[in-house]
This record gives structure tokens, C-alpha cells and sequence, in this order.
DNA sequence: CGCCCAAGTCAACGGTTGATGACTTTTACA
DNA sequence: TGTAAAAGTCATCAACCGTTGACTTGGGCG
């Protein structure tokens, strides 16, 4: 075992905390609040169970401390309003791009149910999307516009959570990605 | 206690049976699969939670029959199409008929995170929605049409069950519901 | 070098979950 | 009416959960 990272540094409080808050982050976002086990993401960093409730006092504020470094969702909010729907919909439907900031939404869909997590939830959906996104857009009702086009993207990625193959054709594909930005470009627009 | 519905039979297996199939379908709706636990389903039946494992064999086989015995939805793909959009909108976003044919989707977005229930989850969801809805639509890319309609619902069904209370006022409430009614129908219309 | 506190480990706790087998009670039929 | 099967009850199991406290180890500093 000479696969040190750093081969002075063999105990480091901030690496393992950030070790785990990226763990976190993934289990999270793969199996939900309840799904994800504290064991479960203290095995993905590499740590003792122990230490997770030792860094973050408790389960629901390692969650929270998760949605707090979750990314701004910027980059949804880069380029003119005039792309927005081609633009959105091909980074949500290209699924490899799931990491950037796409993963914080699957977070949110697959938290909502329990009960502990949806204050945060709200709170954290509020801060980092809602509000940058209506900002972003502007204009009458922009709030209104910024939850209805939030809710598509939710639901379209709710979807493909749910089907793990695509069950549409590569045409249907297609199709699915040109209606998408049409639509999308319908509700953010006055 | 003398409300027996039939006075000499205090022993009905079909009728608990049912009660269980009722109460586990509100209690899915609002805990989602994992945070449904089967005693909590049998004290809301009032039977015994041994009973729950001993008719449907394990907690997965329930959710199946849940989901098989759930309305098709029908409600939402009857009138004309040239409705659809305000027709659809006024039903989701008016609460209290959540009883009819939404808590069905509440059922999926609630347990979408749950690995034992995604599978059961995606051919309900193909059967009892995705399909009659495509067919309802009909004309060309149907089932990409209605896929996205769906998501859309689904999406906005949603963020209603994460924010509890509606944060936005009313004149916002009814330009949601006004927009909402525009997108719902460019996204069905071809 | 040797101390001492931070960093990490280990085992265990009370609680809840899904599931099972043995037991008691009721119903229906011969 | 007597009896056997159906319907319901009870206690309990093993597994997992989040959390806690006591213990061991490591490295920076005097």
C-alpha cells in the first residue's frame, strides 16, 4: 500500500471532510436521502462510519452541508435567452453531462419524499436555482416562468432517471430533443 | 361497534384484502415506497401487520398490486384535444382533486429513488399512462408527445408536493396556471 | 526525543424494518 | 353438532440504520 496521495500527509481533516462530502454528494444523488446509507458514503470516501457523524454531527446536516457546495447551476444560465431551449435540452438529454449540474437536480427528486430532507430541499432549491434562474430570465413574472421551466426540467430528468434504457428510438430521440427546446423555449419566454 | 358492513360476516378475507390495498396505496402516495413501512400500511388497514406479508408474499409483490390496481387515469384524456392544455392545468393545480387520478403519480415520483420499486414503477408507468395517453393524442411522434406532456405533469406535480405551502401569491398562482395551460398544450399539439 | 492533542478506529447501543413460524379463533360444511 | 380449514394474532428473528463513547494511532511542536 504505497498509493499515497500526498506521501508526508497520511491524516489530513480537510481532505477526508471534502472526501466525504463528495461521496456524499454521489450517493445522494444516486440513492436519495433515505436510500444512502451513512456507511454506505463513509465506504465510498474511504473513512470510518464514525467519522461522518463526527464531521457533520448528523445525517441531515452532512445533507444540508451537500446542498450548500452544490454547484450554482450557472452554466444553465450562460448564453443568450433566445438558445435557451436548444441549449438546455441538449445538456440535459445528453447524459454524460450528468456530473455537472444536472446531478445536484437528481438530489432533489430523489429527496423529495422524506420528510427530514424536503426543508433544506426547499430552501436549497430556492437559493441555487429558483432564484438565479429567474434572475437570469427577467422580465414579467419571471418567477413564475423560472418555476414552470424548472418543473419541465425536473420532470424530464425525473423521467429519464426512472428509464434506465431509453426506450425511445433514436429518431423519437431526436424528435423528443427538438420538442423539448420548443417547449422549453416556450415558457421562459414573456 | 356494530358498523359491520355485513352483519354476519366479521371474517372477510377479500374485504381486508382490499382495506390493505387501500391504505397501501395512500400511504405510498404520501411516504413514497421505502418511507411506507408495512406496519404503518396494516394500522392505517387495522389488521395485524403480519397479515400484509402473509396475502401479497413480500412488500414488492404489494407495491406491484398497488400499481395494477390503479385508475388509468382516464379522466385526464377525456374531452378535446383543443382543451387539453387549461383542462389538465386547472386539474393539477387545483388541489384537493388530488384523489382521483394524480395520486397515482404521486406514487412515482415518491418511490422513483427506490431501486425494488423502479422496475415495477416503469412498466406501470408505460401501461396506465405513457400508452392511453399516446393513443388519446394520436397523430405523428405520439409517444414523444406524450412523454414530454407527461414529464411536464410530472414535473410540476412535483414541486407542488415539495412546497407545501404555495409560495407564490395569487395573481402568480393564476398566471402559472394561465402559462402552464400554454406550454401543457404546445407540447401535446403536433 | 518525548509529549499531547488531533485524527482515525472499534464496538456497541437502541430502534426500526421486512419477514416467518407457531399459536388461537372463527367460519363453513358434513 | 363436530371438525377441519380458513382467518387472524403473537412473539420473534436477523439485518440494517444513525449515533455515541471509549480506545488507539499519528504527527507537529516544545
Amino acid at each position: 500500500m504505497t498509493d499515497l496521495p500526498a506521501p508526508g500527509r497520511t491524516r489530513n481533516a480537510a481532505a477526508t471532510r471534502q472526501a466525504i462530502l463528495d461521496a456524499a454528494h454521489h450517493r445522494f444523488a444516486k440513492e436519495g436521502y433515505d436510500g444512502a446509507s451513512l456507511r454506505e458514503i463513509a465506504a465510498a470516501a474511504k473513512v470510518d462510519a464514525a467519522l461522518v457523524s463526527r464531521y457533520f454531527g448528523s445525517k441531515e446536516e452532512l445533507f444540508v452541508e451537500v446542498l450548500n457546495c452544490a454547484p450554482d447551476s450557472s452554466d444553465l444560465f450562460e448564453g443568450e435567452l433566445g438558445d435557451f431551449g436548444t441549449r438546455v435540452a441538449a445538456k440535459i438529454l445528453d447524459d454524460r453531462d450528468v456530473d455537472q449540474g444536472v446531478e445536484y437536480l437528481l438530489i432533489m427528486l430523489r429527496s423529495a419524499s422524506s420528510p427530514a430532507a424536503a426543508e433544506p430541499l426547499r430552501r436549497s432549491m430556492r437559493t441555487h436555482f429558483h432564484d438565479p434562474f429567474a434572475a437570469y430570465l427577467g422580465g414579467p413574472h419571471a418567477d413564475v416562468r423560472a418555476r414552470l421551466a424548472g418543473d419541465l426540467i425536473m420532470g424530464v430528468c425525473m423521467s429519464q432517471a426512472i428509464s434506465a434504457d431509453h426506450d425511445l428510438d433514436e429518431e423519437g430521440q431526436a424528435n423528443l430533443r427538438k420538442r423539448l427546446a420548443l417547449v422549453l423555449q416556450a415558457a421562459v419566454e414573456p
